[in-house]
DNA sequence: AATTAGTAAGTAAACGTTTATATACTTAAA
DNA sequence: TTTAAGTATATAAACGTTTACTTACTAATT
C-alpha cells in the first residue's frame, strides 16, 4: 500500500488557515486550496469528508486545540489570583502573537454558525481541558477573593478585553508605530485583575 | 419615472441581514436573496454595485451607523466616570439584545477582511461619531480618575467584555436558563469601572 | 530472489449546480 | 412619449464533489 504524505496533510491545513486569514472563510474553496497546495481536489477528499469537514476539524484540532493547551502552558491552579491571570494573559498574548493565522480562525469562530456550532458542541463535550482555570477561579470564589460568577461570565470579564488588545497589536503591526506594548498589556491587566478582586 | 420602490430596499437589507445572522456570510448570495426577497437579482443590483457594494453598505450604514447612535442616546459626556460607563453598557446592551441579526455582522466585522477593511478605513475617515466618548474619556484622565491609554485600548476594556456577554445572553436565550441577568450585568459594568479607576 | 495480486494514495478531468453579474424586455408613472 | 424601476432569463466562471484512472507500496506466491 502506498504510504500516506504527511507533509502533505499539514500544508492543506497551512494553506487554508493561510487563505482564511488573507482573503476570509468566505473566500476559501476547495478548488482554490488544492491548486495552492498544488494538489488534486479529490486529495483533500481523501482526508476529510467534506468542506464542512475539514473546517470544523481545522478549527477544533489544529486551531482550539493548540490555542487552548498554549494558554494553559505551566499554569498553576493554585496560584494566587493576580499571579494567575497575568500567567494567562502572557500565555495567550505569546502564543496568539506568533500565530497570526489561528487567532483569525478564533475571531471567526465567534461570528460563523457552522464554526459557532462546532464550538459550543465542543465546549459541552469537553471543557475539561480548561479545567484548571476552572478551578482556580473556583478556589478564589471560595477563598473570598473574587466574586461567584457563571464560567462564562468569567471568560468575558478576563479574556474578551485579551484578545481585542491582540487584534489591536496586529492591526498597528502593519502601522509605524506598536501602541499594544509590553507595558499596556501589563496595566490592562491589571485593570482586568483589580476589576474582578473584592 | 416610476417611482422607486423603498420598501423593497428594506426588505433587502432586512433579509440579508436575517440570512447572515442565521446561515453566516458566506451562505449569502445574490440569487439566494433576490429569491427570499421575492424580486429579480438584478433588481439588487439597481440599489447596489456589487455584492461588496452591499455588504459595505449594510454594515457601515445599516448596522455600524445605527449601533453607533444606540450607544450614544442620552450619553453625557460630562457625567461621573462610573455613570457615563454604565449609561454606555446599558445603551449597547439594550440595542444589542433587540437586534440580534445586526450583532452578527458586527461579529462578522471583526474576522471578515472585507467588512473589516472597511471598518478601518471608516473609522480612521468618520472617527467623529464616538468623539463623546473620546471627550468624556480625556476629561476623566486629565482629571485623573482613570489611567491614559490609546483610544483603542480603552475599546477594548470598556466594550469587548460587554459584547462577550450579549453573546452569552443570546447563546442561552436558546436554552432553559438565561444566566445574563440584569445583576449579572450590573456586576460586570462595575468591575470593569472599578479596573479602570486609578 | 522474482513475480504478481491487492490496496490505499494520489491525479486529471469532468460532473451538475450555483455563483455574480449582464442583456433584453416590460411596466408604470411623470 | 419618455424614462427609470423592475422582471425574466442568460452567461461565463467558479463551486463542491465525483468518476475513472495511475502510482507506489505491501505481502503472498512462485
Amino acid at each position: 500500500m502506498r504510504p500516506k504524505n504527511l507533509e502533505m496533510e499539514n500544508a492543506i491545513r497551512t494553506v487554508a488557515l493561510q487563505i482564511i486569514a488573507e482573503e476570509g472563510l468566505e473566500n476559501l474553496s476547495m478548488q482554490k486550496l488544492a491548486k495552492a497546495v498544488n494538489i488534486s481536489p479529490r486529495t483533500i477528499y481523501i482526508k476529510y469528508e467534506n468542506k464542512e469537514d475539514l473546517l470544523i476539524k481545522l478549527f477544533i484540532d489544529e486551531v482550539l486545540g493548540a490555542y487552548e493547551k498554549a494558554t494553559l502552558e505551566d499554569f498553576d491552579p493554585n496560584a494566587e489570583f493576580a499571579e494567575g491571570v497575568e500567567k494567562l494573559w502572557s500565555n495567550v498574548f505569546n502564543y496568539l502573537k506568533n500565530n497570526k493565522h489561528a487567532f483569525a480562525l478564533i475571531q471567526y469562530g465567534k461570528s460563523s454558525p457552522l464554526l459557532n456550532k462546532a464550538y459550543k458542541d465542543q465546549g459541552i463535550r469537553q471543557g475539561d481541558h480548561f479545567k484548571p482555570v476552572h478551578q482556580f477561579l473556583k478556589r478564589h470564589v471560595q477563598k473570598g477573593t473574587i466574586n461567584d460568577f457563571p464560567i462564562d461570565v468569567y471568560r468575558a470579564l478576563l479574556f474578551s478585553p485579551l484578545l481585542d488588545l491582540v487584534t489591536e497589536y496586529f492591526d498597528h503591526q502593519e502601522r509605524s508605530k506598536q501602541i499594544i506594548t509590553k507595558a499596556v498589556l501589563a496595566a490592562c491587566c491589571q485593570a482586568v485583575i483589580k476589576g474582578m478582586l473584592k
